[in-house]
DNA sequence: GTCTAGCGTGTAATCGGTTTCATGCCTAGC
DNA sequence: GCTAGGCATGAAACCGATTACACGCTAGAC
């Protein structure tokens, strides 16, 4: 049993493929009799129009590409979801695919060269070989249908959508200093990253504005990952006097921070004040409840699809379309008003008394 | 600037394109002299093989379908990533989508019926319309390329990878029995999912082979959602006597239990113990870390994809396969050694003490 | 009664590859 | 010297939909 084409449906109707054809898309040419007799064999032939024929015929394939450099990163899970529900409501599919590292391809290059996807989304830093990115410009004079969130390579600044990782970090920092905080660390993420560079820009912005200097020892580079939190967090633990809080530029390292610290006796946010950016999946059932920048993930996804959808329509018209999205700063236990610290010893002390 | 045609490269390099093809599919069939000119002239005019031409005349999409209740959940990221990766090395593309609940279409059977995928991976208990699957079944002689995880319907028993939950929440309720722990809770998630049906049947199980009671007061029927957990926490603390453990169905509905008592000023897990299931990205970072059952999530993505890929070489012979992965229970500090436990009351004086 | 406009439908080309079949040439075997 | 077989290549069909163009018929205008 095979699937049934036009010229099986026009055979039973007794009619040619193009009148086939004109049923499914302006019925209003057919005549109601034979649009009937059509409709029929449609429904006894259970006939579905091949979505491969028709891209083939159409030169559309429906598909977009979300080109991520790591898919299993719980950071786009709802960026996904966003995503997903406006390809839908536009009638496209989401293929999602991260480099191979050891193949070496590139999938946006593959992608739009064998022209298996309509148009690109790409979700972070993605840096791949220029030259490539060259000549893809060439072919398409200039606009290939690629739109981003953040950060762009200069060679390719397609249209994008943003939130200014800048003012979020500055609002962060206020925050802190606001609560009485004059010592604060600060882990930015990754080197090279275009996020890590703005996130300790706005630090570095707000301590100055208030007045404050920045110890270089209190500024711990690194990687959006866990590791990186417990590896300061053993680090600051050894030191003679710690920070009253910290900014990590990312709630995982956040988070790995904070455990670490746990488990080490220091108590978040009793000893140390720390606050996150990105505000996880799960930042608000954490314990302590964590302090940090809500970017709208669902929203970057909803934006990305239709900025996408607008470019790929008229491509001249939004070659430098850019939308900022508003961040948001949310405020919970893990960043607390600053109160005269007690010491480490003491802390033992105590922890002593309630087991004595 | 267009693609270059495989009819463009014939006539640049003076031959057929058939020979053009030959070069592209079986060169060795190709004179040497005549292969370096194709090769040439496919260089010159940067000719790359178009993915939509080449499906409709294969009839092969090299498409997945992805199928996922919801995409935001953050429990398939590491399965997607795996299932990427593999997809990759077959040479497929993954295409992920959730049901439109307002239009009501299913994407597995528009995807299978108008041909825009070769296979489909579902990965949760989706259970569309028992009817539209008969008709695939017919369509596919019994055999749609459907591959899933855990739960199938009855009427669509498709090859399957799975992990035994009811032996895993048998371990983790053990584990807590083992440590002393004889009243205890249990959260299974939400009503008519099989996966609750399993976990709760091992919960109950090991009980029973322990020798203890369950108070069915003590079993919460809920989501696997946070506030579930929230308000469960919420429940206990008014009651005379709180369980010594609970074991909640998913680590999500442990973490807002675990949050909601630590505001509630009961913590786990000296006041309570607390068992999560999944191991999820957060899990470990978590404070307390949580004692959990971890499912190998990446390698759930990476089977079901090698299971599909099998399925769709020999259909027949692999009708009725199935991979069971094996689950750890990854014992952290969430549960702990039952002690006798101090009263609400008297915590509260040791809290005052403090202050004082 | 003739001419024309327009409607409904069919014929055939088209998209870009792959594949079957045919053809011409060369070589080896007798 | 003739033939069989094999190799390199080309011509053309094919996958399934859409669409430009052609055609015939009818109705309305003069």
């Amino acid at each position: 049993m095979k699937r049934a084409s036009v010229s099986d449906v026009s055979k039973r109707a007794g009619v040619s493929t193009a009148t086939v054809s004109r049923v499914l898309n302006s019925p209003e040419r057919v005549s109601a009799p034979t649009r009937e007799r059509v409709l029929e064999a449609i429904q006894e032939l259970n006939f579905v129009k091949s979505a491969t024929a028709f891209s083939f015929k159409s030169q559309a394939t429906k598909n977009i590409l979300v080109a991520v450099n790591n898919v299993g990163n719980i950071f786009y899970s709802e960026i996904f979801e966003g995503l997903q529900r406006r390809a839908n409501a536009h009638g496209y599919n989401i293929i999602i695919k991260s480099p191979d590292l050891e193949a070496g391809n590139d999938p946006i290059i593959e992608a739009l060269r064998t022209g298996s996807v309509d148009g690109v989304i790409t979700l972070d830093d993605y840096f791949p070989p220029p030259d490539d990115y060259a000549l893809l410009r060439e072919i398409y004079q200039g606009t290939p249908p690629i739109v981003g969130f953040a950060e762009r390579p200069d060679y390719l600044p397609y249209p994008h959508v943003w939130i200014d990782n800048r003012a979020a970090a500055r609002a962060m920092t206020k925050h802190m200093i606001d609560r009485g905080h004059t010592h604060i660390g600060h882990l930015p993420g990754p080197p090279g990253s275009a996020a890590t560079a703005e996130r300790k820009a706005g630090f570095m912005e707000a301590m100055s504005e208030a007045g404050l200097k920045v110890d270089p020892e209190d500024i711990y580079e690194g990687g959006f990952h866990r590791d990186v939190g417990r590896r300061v967090a053993r680090r600051l633990a050894r030191r003679q006097t710690m920070p009253t809080a910290v900014f990590c530029a990312n709630d995982e390292t956040a988070m790995g921070f904070i455990s670490e610290m746990s488990t080490l006796g220091i108590a978040v946010p009793d000893d140390i004040s720390v606050g996150g950016f990105d505000n996880n999946a799960f930042a608000d059932v954490y314990v302590p409840a964590l302090t940090t920048i809500a970017q709208p993930r669902g929203e970057i996804g909803v934006s990305a699809m239709d900025l996408l959808h607008d470019v790929m329509r008229d491509p001249t018209a939004n070659r430098n379309k850019v939308v900022e999205l508003k961040y948001r700063l949310a405020s919970r236990l893990s960043v607390a008003r600053l109160r005269p610290t007690p010491s480490k010893k003491k802390l033992k002390e105590s922890a002593a008394a309630e087991k004595g």
